[in-house]
RNA sequence: CGGGGCGUGGCGCAGUUUGGGAGCGCGUCUGAUUUGGGAUCAGAAGGCCGCAGGUUCAAAUCCUGUCGCCCCGACCA
């Protein structure tokens, strides 16, 4: 249930510095709760310190990270940190990462990487050491710290430039080796993010620069969460949007097409000020953006009131590099600047948005500063080079197994499962003899969790205004015991005595011997979010009983002594 | 990298416009009175005003440069 081996503590020993008030640099509430509550310090952007309260709970999530693990057949190892160029080379990522790798020199002038993941390490490990298909599967996994010099570090342990990831690399024969693989992982990640006693939903998830073709998103329900997704009510369908296919269906029959028209619409460049100009709404109006793809330039046009999904258009395209093109490029290509571009006379390949052969009689920009079209229709006025699915998903659209309407929510990443395929293995050259005695290529996966990140999660989605709320199965402590007044020998007495009896237990038990006011202790509980609090205070003492209260509710208990123990096995049996 | 903002005792901030005393609240230390939701009184310690250069009789304040941090956008566990 819990995790034993840990001293229980004095509070007046602990290093926890807590905050009276809130730091200035913090804006998410993980962020400023675990600063406040004397978790972690920040030593630079994106670096923290974590001090003895973080580090329980890292411990607790990183136990049952790794007994699920094991439990699905990985071996845990550890890689190194500081990684040499040559193999970076050999994946061809040493210049495809680009910034986000730290990069450090020896005194030999050589090139070193902090690992920001360990593919190459492992994959030449495994290579190295793994000839025959008899050794396979295996599934290698480590927990360590990465290191990505992320443009933009935030929201404190939630974007780290250095964070603490378990990753797991499985190596298989074929492809239905690696299906096996990849299943244990999925339900490992079930298994541990249940433990976790985290709210959250699995997402098909798209598998960006690290390659493969299947690939799941872990994600923690939050409202602050940096990702959005959406989930189907019925059918067992979630999804990131920045996967989610659109569903299209043309709703006919259409509106009669009227005739196009050319209209002056003097310093008018959003589609803000085209609705309040036309009285029209958005969705009959479109927007033009002109992108590069490798070099290229490509026209893309959406309704109004949608948003381009830039991965899709990458996929869609097919392209390496893909970026918004810049203001004097489409004005000598177009004739025209920004907010003032459509689709009609433009004789650069667009790409339109599948919703766009549904549409009749919309508003676009004409090419030409300060005048746009109205009565635009697809097929007569132009003609794109095809209709494709380039938007975000959103709440309402289709569920595109079963065509219920989708809900939308929001997410924190934990953790990210990928089916790498042989991308790795190709590159590096890492081959097996299989049964025949032919060289085959292994078929890798990899999967991730973020540590450091969970327990920011788990803070984001369990909080209220006086402090954390910690889950149960990763608390730092599951018991503190408050004597109201140390001084008073009978209250000492039977908090020491308490304490002694929890400890024995196997619980882990924070006695608050502070000489503080009650008060001070009471916010400091709340804060650093212990689930069970136990108040010995002078009234029910009398009486051979303390104050019970859970940190999720609001009610206190008396209970007599003899029975604290029990009650408090109870509930932390029913989690 | 672009846009916005901030660097002043441990924390939160005022002071900068208009140059001339380095201040306030919290915390810390000492003593007393207190003791059930961040006590009160008395006393004390603690600051290269991010750093460098410049202007000036005089710079936290004006100028130039530089470093760091936070927030908004493209990356990802």
């Amino acid at each position: 249930m819990w995790t034993r081996g840990y001293r229980p503590m004095k509070f007046s020993e602990l290093f926890c510095p807590t905050l009276r008030e809130m730091p200035s640099e913090a804006e998410t509430v993980s962020h400023q709760l675990l600063l406040r509550a004397g978790y972690i310090r920040k030593a630079g952007a994106g670096i923290y310190s974590y001090l003895p309260l973080a580090q329980r709970v890292l411990k607790k999530i990183e136990a049952i990270v790794r007994e699920e693990m094991d439990r699905a057949g990985g071996q845990e190892l550890l890689m190194p940190i500081i990684q040499p160029r040559e193999l970076w080379e050999q994946s061809g990522r040493w210049d495809v990462y680009g910034d986000e790798m730290f990069r450090l020199l020896d005194r030999h002038q050589r090139y070193f990487a902090l690992g920001p993941t360990h593919e190459e390490i492992i994959t030449s490990l495994v290579n190295g050491d793994v000839h025959s298909y008899r050794d396979l599967p295996l599934l290698l996994y480590q927990i360590q710290n990465k290191y990505r010099d992320e443009i933009r570090p935030r929201f404190g342990l939630m974007r780290g430039r250095e964070f603490i990831m378990k990753d797991l690399y499985s190596f298989d024969m074929d492809e239905a080796g690696l299906d096996v693989s990849y299943l244990k992982m999925y339900t490992a990640y079930n298994r541990i993010f249940q433990r976790l006693k985290l709210q959250y939903r699995v997402v098909e998830a798209d598998s960006g620069a690290i390659g493969g073709n299947e690939s799941h998103e872990f994600m923690v329900l939050a409202d602050t969460g940096e990702d959005a997704i959406v989930f189907c009510e019925r059918e067992d369908f979630a999804s990131n949007v920045e996967k989610a296919a659109c569903v299209y269906r043309d709703e006919g029959p259409h509106e009669d097409m009227r005739e196009m028209q050319k209209i002056h619409t003097p310093g008018m460049r959003t589609i803000k000020d085209l609705v309040d100009f036309t009285g029209e709404p958005e969705q009959r109006h479109v927007k033009t953006l002109m992108y590069f793809a490798d070099g290229q330039l490509v026209a893309v046009i959406l309704r109004g009131d949608r948003e381009l999904n830039e991965i899709k258009l990458k996929n869609v395209l097919g392209c390496n590099q893909l970026f918004m093109a810049d203001d004097d490029s489409v004005r000598s290509a177009c004739g025209a600047g920004f907010g003032s571009l459509g689709p009609v006379g433009m004789d650069i390949k667009i790409y339109a948005d599948q919703e766009i052969a549904g549409l009749r009689n919309f508003t676009c920009g004409a090419n030409e500063d300060d005048y746009h079209y109205i009565n635009v229709n697809p097929g007569r006025d132009f003609l794109p080079e095809d209709y494709v699915d380039i938007r975000n998903a959103v709440e309402g659209d289709l569920c595109p197994v079963c065509g219920h309407p989708l809900k939308a929510a929001r997410g924190i990443e934990v953790g990210h499962i990928f089916k790498l395929g042989t991308k790795y293995s190709q590159a590096m050259n890492a081959t097996v003899l299989d049964k025949n005695g032919q060289s085959v290529h292994i078929v890798m996966g990899c999967y991730g969790i973020g540590i450091s990140r969970t327990m920011a999660a788990a803070v984001e989605q369990n909080h209220d205004e006086n402090g954390i709320i910690w889950p149960i199965p990763i608390t730092p402590f599951q018991v503190i015991i408050i004597p109201i007044n140390v001084k008073k020998q009978e209250q000492m007495e039977a908090a020491l005595s308490l304490y002694n009896e929890l400890q024995e237990l196997g619980l882990e038990v924070l006695l608050d011997d502070r000489d503080e006011r009650a008060g001070v202790k009471f916010k400091d509980a709340d804060l650093i979010g212990i689930p069970l609090r136990i108040v010995i205070g002078p009234k029910a003492l009398q009486e051979n009983q303390v104050e019970m209260k859970k940190r999720w509710e609001n009610e206190i208990y008396n209970i007599a002594i003899d029975q604290v123990a029990g009650t408090i096995m109870n509930i932390l049996k029913e989690g």
